[in-house]
DNA sequence: CAAAGTTGATATAACGTTATACCTAGAGTC
DNA sequence: GACTCTAGGTATAACGTTATATCAACTTTG
């Protein structure tokens, strides 16, 4: 069936043998200047490409990285990609995406994917409640792994991550210095890690703030969840007017919801948001966010994977950053 | 460096050769239930996976799918990944994604990739001005390959696409009920085909119906881009009320910058989309738009590609699905 | 002119897996 | 007891590539 040109076929058509072509190609060996052209020449004709499964069979790991996040759809995360495909192909490597939606035999089916398919490396945001088995898995196979994002319980795998704490103790504290008392963290699913994290940051500063207890409103990560949400929130707490955002693409449903209420976002309720998509800023209002800049991430990643394929023997790395202020329409002092 | 379990280390675990520890995984041959339950154990423990390398070079093609899109960060990519990830994962094969960026460079590597590691078809948009020697590169390599909404002008491939000059039309039709004679088709770039074919559809109603010059204004897929394109094209043509999008994106961003210019959509000038992505209908005002259910669209790919690998031999197919109009609330009828 | 180098090419093994052919020991048959 | 048969297992080749060792044909050298 599938009956791709092989370097038999190159040799052939040259008139040498299989050892010479592959030396050619590989511009390694003696070669004649004659056979040399004759060789490449076959090879163009015949759009020789060489078979990776053998190669990398006959030569040690494959220059192609692999990425397990959890929604492609997510406009950050593809931003991250980005980042991360630059600079990797720019050094000859291979990047390849698969979307694990959350899911947990889906990333087990991805993993095992990944380790059949002996990729070099893996850049990998586990999904929430990964067992053990996997960091096991995952060791026995010695992949080289980052992990994003997420950090994963029981792994010791090198990590790169956001300031997720104090990210969210400076939103808080700016809602608090406009005056905001009520304030609730909204989005985000229970249990999640990244989420417990941030939650810490806003408890800690209506804390020190002396600030009532703490308001804490689910959301899925997707703007129509948001907006019910909100709804929702608004029938049971009116009396709200700050609001703490785990993600832009919630907040800017929360906003949204606002407006079907006849309320004014940054005037009867702030709202700050995490991320800063690009809709964040196109938004009326404008919505006041924690900016993560996604492509410098996504180079932060593939700079981390490449030095642990360097360097395997490192020990494990952990880089946090941070997330910056960006004050905009959605955020404003609390009315008398 | 990496030492990975082998098919080796299981067999001496259970004390067996290495064709029998093969034959208990596959199944096949005839094997004791003793050394079963032993060779399974020891697979077990080890965490053994096995390498596709090997397994896909000794027998046959590899189960793995490939996708090279333009653009991950679409939502309506996003989508569409998920439909046909869900269908051919459910039948056993790794769905795994490129993306191009539009950049004939990195497609050209992206597919030599793809051939490298010889996945076993691909569903793919190609870049616009595609040479024909990557058709003669596909070709050589008799990889499967199914287009999905462009046409690719060199290659005989499986195709799937969306009926785009009657949607435009249907689009356009619609504005011209409402009463709109001044209307530009708005969006997209030069020389893209499929937009010459929206455009086809576009400048055809217009015809039909006596309605001057077609008016022609260019944005990039993006809804910062819309909105100063829109700013543009309001300096120079003020009198149009009609626009005829190129997609969604661009879309709301048009409608963002009538709303800085003091006007409404749907009242002051009609604005209608294409694709229906999950924005169109939470923006204020909600967007019109020729809606494309781009999830089964993703079936319709994943069962495409399918019956190609299993028949290689039938003769080329195209399929084109129909988009459907959703009148909201950025289409109205001309105030007098 | 024999010994030693040099040049340009090739034969071969190995990577991890599986399909095929082959082997061995015990059971059944006459 | 010599025979076939079967159950249960193993040795081996092959997939496409490359690194290593090897080889043949000249060239150089003393």
């Amino acid at each position: 069936m599938r009956n791709r040109p092989k370097l038999q076929d190159v040799a052939n058509r040259a008139g040498v043998s299989v050892a010479t072509a592959s030396q050619v190609l590989r511009g390694t060996g003696r070669i004649s200047e004659n056979t040399r052209k004759r060789v490449q020449e076959a090879a163009q004709k015949l759009h020789y490409v060489p078979d990776d499964r053998a190669v990398s069979m006959r030569s040690g790991a494959k220059k192609e990285i692999g990425m397990i996040i959890q929604r492609i759809a997510n406009p950050f995360n593809a931003e991250v990609i980005s980042g991360v495909s630059d600079l990797l192909e720019s050094k000859g490597y291979l990047v390849s995406i698969l979307d694990s939606q959350d899911d947990l035999d889906r990333q087990r089916r991805n993993l095992e994917a990944f380790i059949r398919n002996s990729r070099g490396g893996l850049i990998w945001v586990p999904s929430q409640d990964t067992p053990q088995s996997v960091a096991d898995l995952l060791h026995a196979h010695q992949l080289p792994v980052v992990t994003f994002l997420r950090k994963f319980a029981f792994g010791t795998f090198d990590h790169v991550g956001i300031e997720n704490r104090r990210a969210i103790e400076t939103a808080t504290q700016h809602l608090v210095s406009l005056g905001h008392s009520k304030i609730a963290y909204f989005g985000g699913e229970a249990d999640v890690d990244v989420r417990q994290e941030r939650i810490r940051g806003y408890t800690n500063i209506m804390k020190a703030n002396g600030l009532g207890a703490p308001i804490i409103w689910d959301a899925a990560d997707d703007k129509l969840a948001g907006m019910n949400a909100m709804l929702a929130l608004h029938k049971e707490r009116p009396d709200i007017t700050g609001l703490v955002c785990n993600g832009d693409v919630v907040a800017l449903g929360a906003c949204h919801a606002m407006q079907k209420l006849g309320l004014l976002p940054g005037q009867d309720i702030s709202v700050i948001g995490f991320d800063d998509i690009q809709d964040a800023g196109l938004a009326t209002p404008s919505l006041s966010t924690m900016a993560v800049r996604p492509y410098q991430l996504g180079h932060l990643l593939a700079q981390t994977i490449l030095t642990r394929l360097n360097e395997p023997n490192l020990p494990v790395n952990s880089t946090y950053i941070a997330a910056t202020l960006v004050a905009r329409e959605t955020t404003g002092k609390l009315l008398a």
